[in-house]
DNA sequence: AAAGTTTATTGTCTTTAAAGCAATAATGAG
DNA sequence: CTCATTATTGCTTTAAAGACAATAAACTTT
């Protein structure tokens, strides 16, 4: 038995004092709404109205159970609704993990300004370079640098990630400008370390990849670390153009030119991938932040 | 959908933290509890719950859903249970209606030894000749005097409701005693009114009924006054034996004995009967008060 | 007092929804 | 990498609700 149904047509019945009424605004015959109510009556052994032909009228039992399950039948309603509405108005605590760096120079920024958009979107952000696991973690909306995302998430490329190399010009005059990635391994190197260890240096020379890192002088997950280092010149740093590009902006460092390619991976070009879950319904928080950024951050 | 069920499998799920966990508390296939949270799914518009093969996980929604319906299951099956004990145990507000000579004589009295016994059940009791009718005055059981009740209701002849003469001594030293009912008519009488008129006293002489009422002296619907009368030696007076029962063991009235038939009536034979609604599921106050009284009272 | 109308119910058939079962896909453990 | 567990999907069976006509009861009206 749909119990709720009958729930429905018997309060429908007492409200109107009519099973024929109770039928016209549900749009059944009112040999269903007859039905349904005895069904309820059956199931719980008691008779909740008392008819003839031509009055309708509520038992004892009928009034009790009436009281009690009307404010029932609404607050049901209610919570169907407030699940729609969480679906159509973005609210809710938006879980967001970032890589440290993109976080504090790319993210952050943008999330101020985001913010001020959405105010019933609250932000819990945190910054770490660790593998966060969208599906496992609890998280809403994760931003990594790396290439193809597994297959179970969605992953929108926000932006090119590819590491390029610098150097101080005061570096440059002491150590030479190198002219070819082949010189590098004979150079001072500063190594950014991901959560599975420190970056190499990889070119492709006559088709084939191979390590010419330098000297690890300095290995560290920091990245302005790194930078204030290079600055000081004590060696050469490779780092995504977006972490560098204030320090060429202000002259502090220049960008190293190769004719040959140069990369910290063999494999596939790096990006940096705003993933989500993939969810069948749209949450719109979700939906919110991920429109924002891409809509400011997106490349094809 | 029978979103009822729904949740029930959906509130399962989610505590089981797991769809075929659940499956097993209903005995059901695993895929019936998918395909109903699914349903349950796709009528709100939102995931409640992220799944893998492997974890079962609410989303926000989902979580914040579950907090809001696990409190009106219970309270649902609170009120289901609620019903069913109000048919298991008396209980309740039972309302009475009686005539007033019988109320006042006999019905009370077993009242107040009933309520010891059924301390759940409240009593309203009203007294008043007036023809109430079960089926529409609100009224769980009516004691009325007369004969044959309509289809719908349950009657029981609690008693006989004969109506007997009776003079006082001082009257029948005064006016004779009358040896046949046919003397009757030049008595003076004091006659019991009922809603209806007043009564009439009616005999059978020769296979005919004919009515030898005396000379209206006085005429109430209250049955004490015509007793005090009758008891002052004014007239006859004609009442139901267990109205006169307490003035005969005093010896204030005596009662009159004719060869011929003697009643109020032409028709059938006068009773008292206890009269309640013919219901499908036993009302338990009722069955209690029908039973109590029937106990004490019928006669077959 | 009798006919007529409205209303709830019951019987039978049709339609719809849920259960059951086997097979598939995918995820985490050993 | 293999294996076992788990959710899902396709298909069939079973149960429940809807539709519709017919019946019975209870007021109203003539």
């Amino acid at each position: 038995m749909d119990q709720l149904r009958a729930l429905r047509y018997f309060a429908t019945v007492a409200e109107a004092g009519s099973f024929s009424g109770a039928a016209k605004q549900f749009d059944v015959p009112a040999s269903s709404v007859s039905r349904r109510v005895s069904d309820l009556e059956a199931y719980l052994g008691a008779q909740l109205i008392h008819r003839t032909t031509r009055t309708v009228q509520l038992t004892e039992v009928g009034l009790q159970y009436l009281t009690q399950i009307k404010p029932l039948l609404s607050a049901l309603k209610q919570s169907d609704d407030a699940v729609r509405a969480y679906q159509t108005e973005p609210q809710g605590m938006l879980k967001i993990s970032s890589m440290v760096g993109f976080g504090e120079r790319v993210l952050i920024p943008l999330l101020d300004e985001f913010n001020q958009t959405y105010e019933n979107i609250r932000l819990d952000v945190e910054l770490s370079d660790a593998v966060t696991r969208v599906d496992k973690d609890d998280v809403d909306i994760a931003i990594r640098g790396g290439f193809a995302p597994d297959q179970r998430v969605v992953a929108i490329k926000l932006m090119d990630n590819e590491f390029i190399p610098a150097a101080s010009s005061a570096y440059l005059a002491e150590h030479g400008v190198p002219q070819s990635t082949r010189q590098l391994s004979r150079h001072r190197g500063l190594f950014f370390k991901t959560p599975t260890g420190p970056t190499h240096w990889y070119t492709e020379l006559d088709g084939q990849w191979q390590d010419v890192s330098g000297d690890k002088i300095l290995v560290s997950n920091n990245g302005r670390w790194l930078i204030r280092q290079a600055e000081a010149g004590k060696g050469i740093v490779m780092l995504p153009h977006w972490v560098l590009a204030e320090s060429f902006a202000r002259g502090t460092l220049v960008p190293l030119k190769f004719p040959e390619p140069l990369s910290i991976t063999q494999n596939q070009p790096m990006g940096v991938y705003l993933i989500y879950q993939k969810l069948r319904y749209h949450i719109p928080k979700v939906k919110a932040l991920v429109d924002f950024l891409s809509a400011r951050l997106r490349q094809v």
